[in-house]
DNA sequence: CCAAAAGTGTTATCGCTACACCCATGA
DNA sequence: TCATGGGTGTAGCGATAACACTTTTGG
């Protein structure tokens, strides 16, 4: 995203503003991040109390503004891990909320990403120094602003992403069942799948490593846990590959 | 897009600014759109020659910075129509451009929104006023900016979204023959379709109308004229539809 | 020994693919 | 009459969907 061709002696905004542009309005850019997870058989949202006015301490997702010495993409970053703590970590732009009356604390267009991560113990700690909370997808509460409309936003893209893109794991833990993935399958798409056909299938596809633990967490017996191949699937995504569940 | 539920005395971007959010530091925010339409068995990218500084005519996408009046949406449904003439065109926004140094003149970031349109007659008026020029897609000139990346990715998305919405026919004149169509597609695909399979399955969806006209402009027998229903396809979309061709 | 979840194969159906010949027409 | 593109049907194959019983083990 780099592309320093220009020469320039001073990079603020206001300064080149003074050259170019002089007509244009300028507008608060701010980043927002639905963050997802999926724990207890369930997909949560993330959700914050509100630390600002207007509408402090009602509930709503991350966010910031944008700064001027970073581009978009990187306040999503940034933003998510002041708040989570987590790098690394998947996300997607979701889209750009620019209704004209969206913020009444001034005129913010949003550019709202979502991302998905793993519930480990670890994130237990930033939840709690945050006013954090875990929210079922079932429970949201209402939220400020438009946030609530983001979240809706997110799932469809999630329900319609998972069936070309193996997103699935990045929701789950490294190493996980088949009915865990299932489960999970089930979840975001909203009804449930023949199991004996689901192992077919995803077993078929050649992207899971069998591990030779299982997870006995959830039965007598214990599930086998297998592992994502990233590099096995890089290389059929490459020469094209549907991931329709 | 609308939610007057706040009361203000004063809707300016500075006046709200004043009360909330003073740390922020402004952005211009541009919309972008790219614009293809479908000709001469081509896709073609309309392309405008830039009529301000930096880079004054060059070819460029159209744009404009987005008012503090207006949502984004909105300016972008401006901008198509200040320099096509036309309303009530197809149009999705395509993702937000936020580097840093995207743009020399200013940080600007920009968001994108792509649209389709038929090609009739009528607009090509209007790209005369304006020093534009429809490109054939292969032959795409070097374009300011970001804005060779953003064509890019609106041809990725074409190709991504035509499988699951009946997008073709937002490119196509209201009547065309089946093999306007699958031309269409083959194109958008970038491989060759069988013709038998092509309209068998196409007519199995049961959203076309078959009018009573033939086409000869493209060959001695011609081919009977269809019309896409509109209304029909929306009761199957709602069953959950797929378009996969 | 029993409850609860994991694991496993086969068959019928459907949809996709591949493929070749006749039709209508204007020049 | 012929060159050009339009229009049609069928058979094979592969993928999907439907379906029920056995295995393991902690309590």
């Amino acid at each position: 995203m780099s592309c320093q061709n220009f020469s320039m002696n001073n990079n603020s905004p206001t300064a080149r503003n003074a050259a170019y542009y002089t007509e244009a309005a300028p507008i608060l850019v701010a980043v927002d991040c639905i963050i997802l997870g999926y724990d207890d058989d369930r997909l949560k949202l993330l959700s914050f109390k509100r630390k600002v006015e207007p509408f402090q301490n009602e509930w709503s997702v991350i966010g910031s503004f944008v700064n001027p010495s970073e581009s978009v993409d990187d306040a999503a970053v940034r933003v998510l891990e002041e708040y989570t703590g987590l790098q690394n970590i998947f996300m997607e732009p979701l889209g750009c909320y620019g209704a004209v009356d969206r913020d009444p604390g001034a005129r913010v267009i949003s550019q709202a990403f979502f991302a998905l991560i793993r519930l480990d113990e670890k994130e237990v700690q930033t939840v709690e120094t945050h006013q954090a909370h875990w929210f079922d997808l079932s429970a949201v509460p209402k939220l400020i602003l438009d946030h609530n409309q983001m979240v809706s936003d997110t799932l469809e893209k999630l329900y319609r992403k998972a069936r070309y893109r193996p997103i699935g794991f990045e929701l789950l833990p490294e190493k996980f069942s088949i009915p865990q993935l299932q489960n999970l399958y089930e979840t975001i798409y909203g009804r449930t799948l023949d199991r004996r056909n689901f192992r077919k299938k995803i077993l078929s596809m050649d992207i899971l490593d069998k591990l030779d633990e299982k997870n006995k967490s959830s039965s007598r017996k214990g599930a086998f846990l297998y592992r994502f191949n990233q590099s096995r699937y890089q290389e059929m995504a490459e020469k094209g590959f549907d991931f329709e569940m």
